[in-house]
DNA sequence: TTACAAACAGACTAGTTGGTCTGTTATCGA
DNA sequence: TCGATAACAGACCAACTAGTCTGTTTGTAA
């Protein structure tokens, strides 16, 4: 009498998922490998090309729903309704840039960039798809900026999305500076001028 | 009587440098083929394999001679001695983004953060490489910095050091939102806070 | 209970890719 | 002039890779 393998496709899907985004996040979308992926899960070849049409639909299935959902999700709470948002976000960027070591020490950065930087001069579906998140990304923070203005904890005079817009370019930029040269401590100078700028927002 | 060809190998290992560094700046390292740069020069096999010992050699040598030539005389030729170093980095940031637009018009963004996002995670070689360019690009701008402070066009009370990592940090962020966006609109009003920075380092 | 479709496993394939190997030609010092 | 060697050309190869195809098992609706 053998064991009945329990089957659960939305699971499995999910998995698969999960999987592509790990493998993604380290090699990037062509380092990584299909059997790596299947290896990591321990599935077949039959049940991936059961899920998804091709490797590229897994690809923009993985920005779709695993990296859309961990930023959106990690944004979101951080921000929420919140009329003082100079604080949440240092706290949001100090945290992200924590949960971004791999467990091998090696620091990966930030998915999203690291895929923007690889795809969008390369593939019009993977840029249409970072595009629309870093549009959700910079929108969330510039309506946190405006109800700061509404509270008088951010000044009146700036434009709510200009400034978000260049948090999030600065913010990119000096998590991929420490990605660079694999140095936090070149992350912590460059948040600190982060601050600066933060504050240079205070009315 | 068939015409003889003319030999010279020095020509030719720049020649597949530069056809490497065009590959590798529109596919990345890893989607970078072997066959396209010869296919590109126009060479065999036989050339490129007599000129580098493996696609790996090629890529660093793309880093060491290629990317950190370009960057480093553009730099320093905006820079170079000068006591006013805010208006010189602002010309010399405008004028490096106008020619990272590929002939298709695809910005394509910086090619040292391009293979940065893409191998300082991956590959030890390359992360050294990448490091030392941003290292030297960063003294070469806290140098001017520091010439500044002395003749009076820049603040004393900063840190030279690490307002040039920062500046470099955000300039590579708004650099590689333009390139995610595709949109050089969203450049320019980067950019414009960049400036705000920059402003503020004034005494 | 029993068709029947969904959910897989896994061998197989066709195309690709970095690299090798043999051979040929240009260059140059003696 | 003439070998010797550097500088190539290009056929070839082994490993890899996304994707296919056939077959098997599990869930499920009638």
């Amino acid at each position: 009498m053998t064991t009945a393998t329990v089957r659960n496709p939305d699971v499995t899907r999910q998995r698969l998922l999960e999987a592509a985004f790990t493998e993604i996040y380290q090699h990037g979308y062509q380092g990584m490998r299909v059997d790596d992926v299947l290896k990591r899960t321990g599935l077949g070849k039959g049940a991936f090309y059961h899920h998804f049409t091709s490797k590229h639909a897994l690809g923009c299935a993985v920005v779709d729903e695993i990296i859309n959902g961990e930023m959106g999700q990690r944004w979101m709470d951080a921000l929420g309704e919140t009329e003082d948002p100079i604080p949440a976000l240092e706290q949001v960027m100090d945290l992200i840039v924590e949960s971004e070591t791999g467990n091998d020490g090696v620091f990966l950065g930030c998915p999203l960039n690291n895929l923007a930087m690889e795809m969008s001069a390369q593939d019009v579906a993977f840029r249409q798809r970072i595009e629309e998140l870093f549009s959700q990304w910079i929108n969330l923070i510039a309506r946190a900026f405006e109800r700061g203005q509404q509270a008088g904890t951010v000044r009146n005079d700036i434009d709510a999305q200009e400034a978000g817009m260049f948090l999030v370019a600065s913010f990119e930029g000096c998590v991929g500076l420490a990605k660079a040269t694999q140095n936090m401590d070149n992350f912590i100078i460059c948040r600190k001028q982060i601050t600066h700028y933060l504050n240079s927002l205070r009315p």
